[in-house]
DNA sequence: CGCGCTCCCTGGCCGC
DNA sequence: TGCGGCCAGGGAGCGC
C-alpha cells in the first residue's frame, strides 16, 4: 500500500489529532503483527503524551514525552485513522489508541505485513534494526543527482529494482518508481549503474515532483489506503503508467506495457523510456 | 557483499 | 453462488 506520499499524509493527519494529547487508553487486541509487539506494549504507552508525529521513509515515528518512540509501518494493507469513540470494532482492528480528548485512533491491517515497535528512551531512532542503513529522504535537500549517482554506481540491477531498494533512497515503492521513471524517460530495465550521471540528474527532480504531487492529492487509494480522517486519496487519477497496461501512453499514445521485475509489476512506455 | 527469489497474510476479482 | 487461481502498495531472510 502505502508508499511515501500515503505515509506522509497519514502522519500529517495523526499529528493534528495526537500531538500534545495524552494516551488515555491503549489496547493491543492482536499482538502478532508482522513481528510480535514488544513486551508490555500498552503499558509502556498508556499515560504518555505525544510530543511529535513524523515520517522517516515509510515509517510513522511517534515521539513521546518520556523520550520513547512508537514506530509503525503500514506494510501493504495497514491503515491508521480516527474512528468514532465507542464504535463496534471492525475485522483486523489490531491496536487502538484513545486520547485524553476522546479521539480514537485505530491501526487496522488485514494482511498483517505492518508492524509496530517501541524504542526505549535514549536510543537513537536511526540505530533501530529496521531503520539502520536507510538511504536519504527523496524530498530532502540532501537527495540530489550526485547523491543518487553515487548510490547507483556499480549497481548491476535494473534501475527499477535499485529504486525499490530503501538503502538507495528511502520511501519509494512499486507505484512511484514506475511513475518517476516514466516522467524521466528512463527504461525500468536500464542497468542502474548506467543511470548514474546525466540521467540521475533528470530522475531526481521527477522523483520529487511525483511524490510532491501525490502528497498534495492526499496520496493514492487503490485498495486499502485511507488518510487519517478516513478520506480517500485521489492521486491514482494522476497515474501516467501504473496500472494502465494497454492504455495509451500519455505522451505518444502507444500502449503502456507491463512486465515483471524481481517478482513485481512494472509499467512503462517502450517508446518514450529509452 | 550483492543480487534474486520466496514467503509472510488476507481479500478481491476473474473465469469456470 | 461457489471455488480455485491469481494478484496486490513491503520487505526480511535465505541461498547462491
Amino acid at each position: 500500500m502505502p508508499e511515501l506520499p500515503e505515509v506522509e499524509t497519514v502522519c500529517r493527519g495523526l499529528a493534528v489529532r495526537l500531538e500534545g494529547r495524552r494516551l488515555a487508553r491503549v489496547l493491543a487486541r492482536r499482538k502478532n503483527l508482522r513481528f510480535p509487539l514488544p513486551k508490555d506494549f500498552a503499558g509502556r504507552l498508556t499515560g504518555r503524551t505525544v510530543r511529535t508525529v513524523r515520517r522517516r521513509a515509510k515509517y510513522i515515528v511517534i515521539e513521546l514525552d518520556d523520550g520513547a518512540v512508537l514506530l509503525a509501518h503500514l506494510g501493504m494493507s495497514g491503515r491508521m485513522y480516527a474512528a468514532p469513540l465507542g464504535r463496534e470494532a471492525e475485522k483486523h482492528d489490531h491496536v487502538e489508541f484513545e486520547t485524553d480528548d476522546g479521539t480514537l485512533i485505530v491501526f487496522n491491517d488485514a494482511r498483517r505485513f505492518g508492524m509496530m515497535d517501541l524504542i526505549a528512551p535514549g536510543h537513537a531512532l536511526e540505530d533501530h534494526k529496521l531503520l539502520r542503513g536507510l538511504g536519504p529522504e527523496p524530498l530532502g535537500n540532501e537527495f540530489s543527482g550526485p547523491v543518487l549517482s553515487a548510490a547507483l554506481a556499480g549497481k548491476k540491477t535494473p534501475i527499477k529494482a535499485a529504486l525499490l531498494d530503501q538503502r538507495v533512497v528511502a520511501g519509494l515503492g512499486n507505484i512511484y518508481v514506475s511513475e518517476a521513471l516514466f516522467r524521466a524517460g528512463i527504461s525500468p530495465r536500464r542497468l542502474a549503474a548506467s543511470v548514474a550521471g546525466a540521467r540521475a540528474e533528470r530522475l531526481v527532480p521527477e522523483i520529487k515532483n511525483v511524490l510532491t504531487e501525490s502528497i498534495a492529492a492526499g496520496g493514492s487509494s487503490l485498495r486499502d489506503y485511507v488518510q487519517a480522517d478516513g478520506e480517500l486519496g485521489f492521486f491514482q487519477d494522476g497515474f501516467r503508467v501504473y496500472g494502465r497496461k494497454g492504455l495509451p501512453c500519455p505522451a505518444c499514445a502507444r500502449p503502456v506495457r507491463q512486465i515483471v521485475q524481481s517478482g513485481r509489476s512494472t509499467f512503462f512506455c517502450g517508446h518514450c523510456q529509452g
